[in-house]
DNA sequence: ATTACGAATGAGAATGATTAGCATTAGCAT
DNA sequence: ATGCTAATGCTAATCATTCTCATTCGTAAT
């Protein structure tokens, strides 16, 4: 299943802005984007998209489950491609480093929380903030 | 110990708008408030405090360990008292009730997932997001 | 009590991320 | 090739939050 069916079944338009930003996301060099991330890389390679656009395409991206939206401590929102595959993230506080991971103890656990309190779980979001070990932290003062 | 010396304690001047922020978590008729709730509720019990005052009033509480400061889905964050006891929250996404809950194993799989990743764990938050059962929950549509 | 000085406040401007409005342009089915 | 609608790209608007700065308050020493 190659980009342009994933808009197609998306039921939108294969336009060049959402290409580029699709494959922007495919090309993996770096999984998690902000908008404002996205809007320079583009720049950056010569692609002249606007930055409404750009917002604009990562929601409905969103919405059609491409990509999966974060946020993390800050302001800012991050993307990701949407693997299929929940997970949850670490986050390191020095350098912004954020790794993934999944433990089905503690997603059992939560549903399990839900429902003692009369919820139904729909969604949750875990971040842990930490600090990386110096050898991998790429935080530059 | 009681509000002049939470004030106190944490270098901060006994002024009129802080301790109007503070009872006000203290009277306790809600533990989550956002700035604007602070400052709606203040304007209406006829203390006129500045939405700015506000805001700064909230972080230095929070800096002080009086307050803890949390961002549930959407823009903006909330803020409750802190009683010392960490704990999690399940946020009802019709209503907005938000019901406090702690889990051991949990807190434990945390820190062992951070730990095995070579992350030092500072931090986290987890947001569980569902739907009250319909006797519970406050929806008017 | 009075003074004096720095900290705190209030009002409004400024910021930063995100969205809305609208005229122009580009997909795509005919 | 044509036309219609959805998509784009500006720019202006919004929303929460922070900053600026002149004015006022709290407090410790007189």
């Amino acid at each position: 299943m190659n980009e342009l069916t994933h808009l197609k079944s998306a039921g939108l338009k294969s336009t060049l802005p959402r290409l580029k930003v699709l494959s922007l996301f495919e090309s993996g060099s770096e999984r998690h984007l902000s908008a404002e991330d996205v809007y320079k890389k583009l720049l950056a390679s010569g692609d002249d998209v606007g930055l409404a656009t750009v917002y604009r395409v990562l929601n409905q991206f969103e919405q059609a489950g491409l990509l999966v939206k974060h946020h993390f401590e800050g302001d800012k929102s991050v993307f990701e491609l949407n693997q299929g595959d929940h997970h949850d993230h670490i986050v390191c506080l020095q350098c912004g480093r954020v790794e993934e991971f999944f433990d089905a103890t503690i997603e059992q656990r939560q549903k399990k929380a839900a429902a003692e309190r009369g919820f139904e779980l729909h969604d949750h979001s875990l971040y842990i903030y930490a600090n990386c070990v110096k050898s991998k932290c790429q935080y530059r003062s």
